[in-house]
DNA sequence: AACGCGAACTTGACAGTGACAAGATTGCGT
DNA sequence: ACGCAATCTTGTCACTGTCAAGTTCGCGTT
């Protein structure tokens, strides 16, 4: 059960989690602390142990919530019909608007990878992005290139070492995207 | 000056160095600590502080170390008659060989973004990057999917994501590459 | 309706970290 | 040969994550 009921705080899990991600938009993971986020929410500098156990659980519950949006959001553009160049501008426009979540996502060293709840939302993200490549003749290469190339623009992105452009990064994947994947 | 003399231990700055990428390769970036990485080398808790002054003056020397190195393999490639595909392959071959460095390359909220050294080996690995896309209708465009590409599956097959092939990564990059930027 | 169980939070402590200041050691140029 | 300055050590400080023990308080049970 990982329910959050209106005890001492209201919901101590939650508020946690937004601080969180506030301080790793602000400063990066590695500069966000559990004793700090404590300080951010008001709570006594061993408060959010008994919600995560960890630091690294603190995080696993994050990269988890991340993969889930993800999820969700690649299953509602397949849903709308969307192509692979559709899926791509999903996944580009996630990365950019949930910046802290994706960062701790693809750091696997500093959370827990066996979590269920983890590893169910990742497999479903997956699964979305490989869908979208299925019937082409060697579809496991198709779907690491598709992948390859939206996360290295999302990541490139997001570290700021595409700084020197003023486009916008949904259509600029859209472009290359649709010249490399619709021949 | 950055030289280093036999003094007392003989070649600290590089030891460290050394230590560091070992101890990286490890546990990934973080896992590393200047006290740990002292004790490797045998050397007191403050002995490489006064190589590197900060935690972030090892890495950006690291970084810097790992610029050059990229820099140098993709002007070789270049030297030796090579095409986009060739660069790719470098780029993918550097970072899984180079894990440590190229981990903490991209990472700029570790090290110090503004270091003189590693600005220059930072542009001349992108110049030599863009270099091989300059033909292009959209040269700008083109690079950054170049490298999007490249990088993207360089940080995938890092952080383990892309676990499940048991494909060689520089032949697979060079087959999506190839039917990407050849036809 | 009151009571006590257990969840939510606090307080206190410990080892380990990065950073700094001040002292000890030793190679090297003059 | 001598002293300077780079190299390294020792000691300390504030801070961190983690654990153990105490305190507060909502809620179901009777």
């Amino acid at each position: 059960m990982t329910t959050e009921r209106p005890y001492h705080h209201g919901d101590l899990r939650r508020a946690v989690l937004d601080a969180a991600v506030e301080a790793i938009t602000e400063h990066g993971p590695g500069g966000v602390g559990l004793r700090d986020l404590a300080r951010r929410v008001g709570v006594s500098h061993a408060g959010p142990v008994h919600h995560f156990k960890d630091k690294a659980g603190l995080l696993t519950a994050l990269a988890a919530e991340g993969f889930t949006l993800l999820a969700d959001a690649l299953d509602a553009t397949v849903a709308a019909g969307g192509d692979i160049v559709d899926l791509g501008a999903t996944y580009v426009r996630f990365a950019v608007g949930h910046r802290a979540h994706f960062e701790v996502m693809f750091r696997p060293d500093l959370y827990h990878g066996d979590d269920p709840a983890l590893t169910e939302a990742r497999d479903r993200a997956g699964a979305a992005l490989a869908g979208g490549v299925a019937d082409r003749p060697d579809p496991e290469l198709a779907s690491v290139a598709a992948w390859s190339l939206v996360h290295g623009f999302a990541t490139l992105w997001n570290t700021g070492a595409l700084s020197r452009t003023d486009r916008d990064p949904e259509a600029m994947v859209r472009a290359f995207a649709g010249s490399m994947f619709l021949t």
